[in-house]
Parts: C-alpha cells; sequence; structure tokens
DNA sequence: TCACCCACTTTAACACCGTTAACTAATTAA
DNA sequence: TTAATTAGTTAACGGTGTTAAAGTGGGTGA
C-alpha cells in the first residue's frame, strides 16, 4: 500500500488547475454540475483548499467571466492590427463573436448567466468588458462621427443583434443546423455592418 | 394555544398555488432561490406534498414555461383579430414580446433559462411554443410568400433582434435606461418589419 | 365498541451543495 | 528541544432535490 503522491505545484499551476476544472466540468455536464468538491476531487485536494485561491463560487465565476472578455479584448485587438478598413474591422469581430460562442460555449454561457451558469457579481463596470466595448464603439465612430449617443445606441443595436442569434442558434440548433444559421449570421452581420456607411 | 387551520382547498386551488408561490419568489429573490421547500411552506404544506402534483422541480419549471408560450399565443391571437396589415400585426407582437419580458420578468427568464433559471427539459417541439412560431412565421409568409425556408430564416432573424434587445436591455439597464431601450427597440423592430415590404 | 382501512400528510432520511471552524501533521525558527 | 508557522484535512452547519417510511385521523364493517 503506497501512499498516493500529490505532484508539487506551484500556487499560480493550482489556481489554473481549479479554473481549468470549472470550465472542463462546465463544458461536459454543464455549469449547473459545477461545484466545489467536483473541482477540489479533480485537482485532488480537499474542498477548502479552494477557497484558498477564491474567496467563493461566485468569484471563481466572475474571474472565468472575465477571462472571457479578456480573451474577446485580444482577439479584437488582433484584428485592428490586422485590418484597417472599419468594415472589415466589425465584420470580422461579428465573426469573432461567433467563433468564441461556438468553441468555447462554457465560457460564453457564464458570461451572460446562460443555461445553469450563474454569477450573482455584476457584469458591467468590469475592465475588460469597457475595454471590448469600447474598440467596438471606437469602429463605429470612425464610420458615423456623431454624438457618443448615436455611437452608444448603434452598438446596443449590433451587440445585441450578435448576442440574440447566438443565443438562439444554439437554443435551435436541433430544429434549424448550425451551419445553416452562421450563415444567417453572417449575412445579418453583414447587412448591418453596410448600412453603418 | 389554537392550532392553525388549513384552508381546505381543490386540488386545482393547490396547483395553482404551488405555481404562483414559485414565480413569486423567483420575482422577488431570483430563480436560483426558488426551493421546494420554500414553495411547501408558502402553501402550508410540507415538502412531498409538491411532488404530488409535479413529478419534479424541472417539470414544474417547464410548466411555468409553457405559461408563458401560451400567454404569449393568446397575446398574439388578440394582435391577429385586431389588425389586419401585416406591418402593423407584427409591429405590435414586437411590442407585446417587449411588454412581457419587462413585465414579467421571471417568466421571460424560465422560457429561455437565463439568470440563474434552468430547466433541463428541452423547450423545442412544445405545443406552445410551435404555435407562437407558426403565427409569426405567417405574418411574415402574408409579407413574402417565398419558401419555407426562407420564412424559417426571416422569423430567425427577428427572433434572434427581439430577444437579443430584450437580454441586452435588461442587463444594461443600469447603464442605459430602460425607456432609452425601448425606444431604441421599437426603432429596430420597426425598421426590421419595414424591411420586409 | 372495536378493529380495520384509507386518504392525507408529515417526519426522516439520502446524497448532494456552499462555506467555515476546528483539528492534525509536518516543517521551520529560536 | 521547543515553539511557531504552514499546509492540509475532517467535520460541521444549514441548505438543496427527492423519496421511503411512518403517522394521523376519520369512516366503515363486524
Amino acid at each position: 500500500m503506497q501512499a498516493i503522491e500529490r505532484k508539487p505545484r506551484t500556487r499560480e499551476q493550482t489556481r489554473m488547475g481549479i479554473v481549468h476544472t470549472a470550465k472542463d466540468i462546465a463544458r461536459r455536464e454543464g455549469w449547473q454540475a459545477v461545484s466545489i468538491r467536483k473541482i477540489a476531487d479533480a485537482i485532488d485536494y480537499s474542498a477548502p483548499i479552494v477557497y484558498e485561491y477564491f474567496d467563493s463560487k461566485d468569484v471563481l465565476l466572475d474571474e472565468i467571466r472575465t477571462e472571457g472578455f479578456r480573451y474577446l479584448r485580444q482577439e479584437y485587438e488582433r484584428i485592428m492590427k490586422l485590418f484597417r478598413d472599419p468594415e472589415k474591422r466589425l465584420f470580422e469581430i461579428s465573426l469573432i463573436q461567433w467563433d468564441f460562442a461556438m468553441k468555447q460555449p462554457e465560457m460564453y454561457q457564464v458570461m451572460y448567466n446562460l443555461n445553469g451558469a450563474f454569477c450573482t457579481l455584476p457584469v458591467h463596470q468590469s475592465q475588460e468588458m469597457q475595454a471590448v466595448s469600447s474598440i467596438v464603439c471606437d469602429i463605429i465612430f470612425s464610420f458615423i462621427p456623431k454624438s457618443k449617443e448615436s455611437i452608444q445606441k448603434l452598438y446596443f443595436e449590433w451587440w445585441s443583434l450578435s448576442h440574440g442569434m447566438i443565443v438562439l442558434a444554439t437554443m435551435l440548433k436541433d430544429q434549424q443546423p448550425i451551419d445553416k444559421s452562421e450563415q444567417v449570421y453572417r449575412e445579418s452581420m453583414r447587412r448591418f455592418v453596410r448600412s453603418l456607411r
């Protein structure tokens, strides 16, 4: 009978392990199945250890949510460097939104409190989300250098259209194949972007 | 010390009491706070009694969700009788969508698994939701008598736009006043409807 | 009257959950 | 050697969905 040896890890490694495990369970079983005890089991620790890294489950979810917005920001900034044309920029950013939601659905869910994911901490005033917003607003401004309110309105419209289609495409994927939805998404976002000229 | 008398109720009354209490707690404290025991307490019964009316919490949520779609169907049919013009019809139905989401947010949440509400039963193929869909599809068809696929696509666009704006307006209500969002919603839905001519 | 049944309802339990206090074992510092 | 610190655990509290068992009281047949 040999005692099970636990690999020594740095604090940062353990922290990442917690986040990774949470996302992993969420992806396979849904966010409603994510529990502190399950996470602890997966990283070979007891439950209270998780609380040395995150004050509460809410804070853990908030961190993952922020990670999602941070990822989006990076991708948006990549697009900004890659293209100069505002029309191209906004369209490509729209496509990133779709890809992100489809390839990392558990992330998208926690960012919008969808399908069992539920984080009570307010999502707004988050640094990363503000950054994401201002990138898109800047692009829209380069289309239409109008008042801040007009920009805000157009941003709200763009975001709504994108988010609405992503959510419904996911919800209706048994009735409407996801490829078809993606096609409609691309058309609609293209049309929206064109309408800004 | 007088024993607390429980009012005699019919089976239907008790059933309605359960549903009403669930919605009531959800409205005041959010869906994550709705528990079978709390419902039972509120209707002066013990928890197992609830299971004589609903096989599980999931089934209870599903019933409430269906009630939401049934309400929408009734409202849609009212609009159909009230107006003949397809443009007017679709716009008025869009407004009902908004009013419903704002006046009965706990209903809207459970219908789309939003913000802590989580029902694992699949929402599609529900009788009521199909009815709702076909009403809107019929209106769109009277605009553009095209293939079923085209109608389906436009319906998907209309639904996405409406749902997306409702969700984001609710999410961003601290940053953007709800009146402002409603104004943008009306404009956008008006524009969508017009674009169908 | 008494035993029985029946419908109704509750209690108690199971296995989970988030969270925290108390404890243990090992290592380090004095 | 002893005290202090660290790392990690167990056990507990009050909560969850859910179900099996127990109780309770009224009516009925003998």
